[in-house]
DNA sequence: TATCCGTGGCT
DNA sequence: TAGCCAAGGAT
């Protein structure tokens, strides 16, 4: 006779429950990680020489923006603006140009003004601490660890998505990676294993097997990671369910007219306001919802004949969605209006107009 | 805590 | 195609 209960023998047939802690797991898994990215690290240009303001340009052009694109963005950059003094005098019109198509435009904006700090503040060199670092626009928990471990040595870590996912998946933790209060946690616990020595080296291994090996898209590639062994994510087939993300509110969808007011052989633009969407960027004029041509015609006083439909297009930005409707308008006078009347050579040369009219852009001639 | 802030590649 | 996602930060 059977002494054991059916609840008894599900009882055995649960996940054992795991007799490690995660500082544990990460301990375990500190040289094999390092050795793999010793062996395994790309080349990338803000690498060859991590000094601090080479790091500190890399790391905010590297936020939410894949390597790829950065690259030639970051040797522009550095040739144009070499230096914390270069980046706090330079025309916020230049600046932008130089970050045209990289998106958040915030990040250059926050970069001139934290240099402007550092050159009055801490007489031109970036501090060597992660506390002031944090203080500086633009620099958050993330990047003032990476500047720091990555610059400087200093044994703090640099928790960004690569990381929340892959310690997320050793430990096989099935918090929510996008609170903030699981990203902290997440910090601490670094703090608390990561090796004193090579902190730069041991946050890079973590990001860059992220980004290779833990990968967030599709399968992971568990038979190629060094840290396979003790990952609790592998052992348990979770690796679709970790990490766990909150589902992102949908989109909003916008209607708008874009147009290309021609005069004289020149093309107008204005500058967006300072605050919002694409802010201080210029753009082509327009309206907000679709308009007719023949409502178009009556605006600018002209014949009807003098207005040219465009394609239409498509903008999608991560929170937006532009559906837009463009006309191209010959001027017979010169509309009223906070218009800069340019040529395509200045635009490609001085004035930075985002990607999201693209579509309309290389079509003025 | 939730929302805003770009862009382009991948699936 | 449409959705997902990336070396986040500010408010």
């Amino acid at each position: 006779m059977n002494n054991y209960s059916f609840y008894d023998q599900l009882q055995t047939l649960e996940p054992k429950k795991d007799e490690f802690s995660k500082e544990e797991r990460l301990k375990a898994m500190e040289k094999p990680l390092l050795s793999w990215y010793k062996n395994h690290a790309r080349v990338l240009p803000w690498r060859e020489n991590p000094e601090p303001y080479r790091v500190w340009i890399s790391e905010i052009m590297l936020q939410q923006t894949r390597v790829e694109a950065v690259k030639p963005y970051f040797e522009r950059f550095m040739a144009a603006l070499p230096d914390t003094a270069a980046l706090a005098a330079v025309p916020e019109d230049r600046l932008f140009k130089l970050w045209e198509g990289l998106g958040y435009y915030n990040r250059a904006r926050n970069l001139k003004k934290a240099a402007g700090v550092v050159m009055e503040q801490y007489g031109g060199v970036i501090p060597a601490s992660w506390e002031a670092l944090k203080t500086l626009p633009g620099i958050g928990s993330y990047t003032a660890g990476a500047i720091a471990s990555i610059a400087y040595g200093i044994p703090v870590p640099a928790v960004d998505g690569n990381v929340l996912r892959v310690i997320s998946r050793v430990t096989g933790s099935r918090e929510d990676i996008l609170k903030q209060s699981v990203k902290k946690q997440m910090e601490d616990l670094l703090l608390g294993v990561m090796p004193k020595e090579g902190a730069g080296s041991y946050n890079q291994a973590l990001i860059e097997i992220g980004a290779i090996v833990c990968v967030p898209n599709g399968e992971p590639l568990c038979g190629e990671c060094p840290m396979a062994s003790v990952c609790v994510a592998r052992r348990d087939c979770l690796t679709k369910e970790i990490p766990v993300k909150t589902p992102k509110k949908s989109r909003k969808i916008e209607e708008k007219t874009i147009l290309i007011l021609e005069w004289e052989g020149r093309t107008a633009i204005r500058k967006r306001d300072s605050s919002g969407l694409l802010a201080s960027l210029y753009e082509l004029p327009g309206a907000e919802g679709w308009l007719e041509d023949e409502a178009l015609a009556q605006m600018y006083r002209v014949p009807l004949a003098a207005v040219r439909r465009l394609p239409e297009a498509k903008h999608i930005f991560s929170h937006v969605e532009w559906r837009m409707r463009g006309f191209a308008v010959e001027l017979q006078e010169k509309p009223a209006g906070d218009y800069l009347w340019v040529t395509p050579e200045e635009i490609r040369e001085t004035y930075s107009l985002p990607s999201a009219f693209k579509a309309y852009t290389m079509m003025i001639r």
